[in-house]
RNA sequence: GGCGUGAUAGCCAAGUGGUAAGGCAAAGGUCUGCAAAACCUUUAUUCACCGGUUCAAAUCCGGUUCACGCCUCCA
């Protein structure tokens, strides 16, 4: 498969370092609040990298930080009169609930930044000692200066930076370009011991720890959004290829942002999203969809109707595949014809067109494309009035699935209708064969206000949640 | 100032040299007691604009305009 690799600005080949096994670190979130619209999508889009490399054949091992200290974390306790770890405990199951709704799975490891003081205090000392690291007052900066390849991966060099640029001033640093490995406790402040004295890790030194602690000094693929490039995982690779000597990550992919009325998404705008709130409206399935419709890497803009309209389109899926389901519910076991015979082959073939836009850097898009194709052909299949056989409509089931299943999408079980509602379903049959259609109209909008949709087939009624 | 991205129908969005996927919306039709779903048909001679290369360009090159991102915590 081909991946667009930020650091060599082209797509290459993903050659994992071990045959059949990809090792992937993925930015998490900082857990001081739910996390917002703008979060979900690398969440989404790298999880779909992650089925479809499993749906390939491929063992991944997948890595996603929870950053569990940081100034937010400690604004926030402090507001609320409580702790740095309730506040990163309560948001880290906050984080599962909504991520478990837009159906991304769990990582392999969701290491924490506080469980590894150990790991980062070792990788700030060997870099201290190469003389990459220097210590101010309790503080540690990195030299950035002792790092050649400094800026390789976002294109940005030390001299070519404008002044105007908002650079700190910072009197400590010997270059205004290092940053902060270890940060001296302030009162009050969590902190722990380490050879400079009481502190807490700085900004980016965790994801250097966490990731070669779990994949190993050079591992595959690290992502995360675009905002990170500079300066978070340009100090990644100084801080990591700095301490071992050896290359860090293989491939870099960035996600692109979502804008809200083509905007950058802001607090200070006021233009801001939790998927938490979105949930309360809308099934956040729809947000996923929403999210695949676009290439991963082109920014998006999240707005109102185009959930709308992904939603209209993931009810399409759901239907055909429903169609299926019920169709199979009344099926007969019986040899396949050779329409049927052909229609398997095109499955095939369905799945193939959806594997080829997906090999070329997780094109989403396209793909969706390719499984629309085949719902059409599915849909002018599977009809009454063909009688497809089981053995057909579990094939055309097993194909769109197989699709559905690298993308995430129809996780939603077929519902049991609750016997209320059947007992609306059945006294409506019988005002139909009474030929009492006011009746039956009437108890239509009544399944309808308890969230059921009564469709009439040749087979009989066919319920499903509106 | 440096680095980078994009401009395709009413909306969303694929397509990086061979003559415009797909979804949403809309209109007409088939089916239906009526619906819904589904299916069929219609909806860009054209891909921001101007030049150039080529037998051939939405796709390559140069320029213009517009929009956006990073250079600061940020997905």
């Amino acid at each position: 498969m081909k991946i667009y690799n930020t650091m060599s600005r082209k797509k290459e080949d993903l050659v994992p370092i071990r045959e059949g096994h990809v090792g992937i670190y993925a930015c998490g979130p900082t857990v001081y609040d739910f996390f917002h619209i703008g979060n979900a999508r690398p969440f989404i889009m790298f999880d779909v990298l992650r089925r479809y490399l499993l749906h390939k054949g491929y063992k991944v091992t997948f890595v996603q930080n929870f950053t569990d200290i940081d100034d937010r974390l400690i604004n926030k306790a402090i507001k609320e009169g409580t702790t740095v770890p309730e506040v990163a405990e309560r948001y880290i199951q906050e984080y599962y609930v909504d991520a478990e709704a837009l159906g991304v799975l769990k990582a392999d490891v969701h290491p924490r930044a506080t469980e590894h003081i150990g790991e980062i205090i070792k990788l700030i000392a060997a870099l201290e000692q190469k003389g990459l690291a220097y210590a101010v007052n309790g503080d540690v900066y990195y030299n950035t200066e002792g790092f050649a390849p400094y800026g390789r991966l976002s294109g940005q060099n030390l001299t070519d930076r404008e002044a105007g640029a908002r650079i700190e001033v910072d009197d400590i640093k010997r270059n205004p370009m290092d940053f902060a490995l270890w940060k001296a406790q302030k009162p009050g402040e969590p902190a722990w011991p380490s050879p400079w004295g009481l502190g807490r890790p700085g900004w980016h030194i965790e994801c250097s720890a966490m990731s070669m602690k779990y994949l190993g000094e050079t591992f595959d693929i690290h992502c995360g959004g675009v905002d990170l490039i500079f300066p978070h995982h340009e100090n990644e690779i100084a801080q990591s290829e700095g301490a071992t000597g050896h290359p860090f990550a293989n491939y870099w992919m960035h996600n692109g942002h979502i804008n809200i009325d083509n905007q950058k998404m802001s607090k200070s705008l006021g233009n801001f999203f939790t998927v938490r709130d979105i949930s309360k409206e809308y099934d956040l399935e729809a947000v996923r969809m929403f999210m695949l419709s676009a290439h991963y890497r082109s920014p998006i803009n999240f707005a109102r109707d185009m959930i709308e309209q992904a939603k209209a389109s993931l009810d399409r899926l759901y239907n055909a595949r429903d169609n299926a389901l019920f169709l199979l519910d009344h099926a007969q076991d019986k040899p396949m014809s050779d329409a049927e015979t052909a229609f398997v082959a095109r499955g095939d073939q369905a799945v193939a067109a959806f594997d080829t836009a997906m090999e070329d850097d997780l094109n989403t898009a396209d793909a969706l494309g390719a499984i629309f194709e085949y719902i059409r052909d599915m849909n002018t299949l599977f009809t009454d009035a063909n009688q497809p056989s089981a053995a057909v409509l579990d094939a055309g089931l097993k194909a769109l699935t197989t699709m559905t299943d690298v993308l995430g999408l129809l996780r939603r079980q077929l519902d049991t209708t609750p016997p209320e509602v059947l007992a609306l379903v059945e006294a409506r049959a019988q005002a139909k064969k009474d030929k009492n259609f006011g009746r039956a109209d009437a108890l239509r909008q009544q399944a309808l206000a308890m969230g059921y949709v009564i469709e009439d087939t040749p087979k009989g009624p066919k319920v499903k949640r509106a």
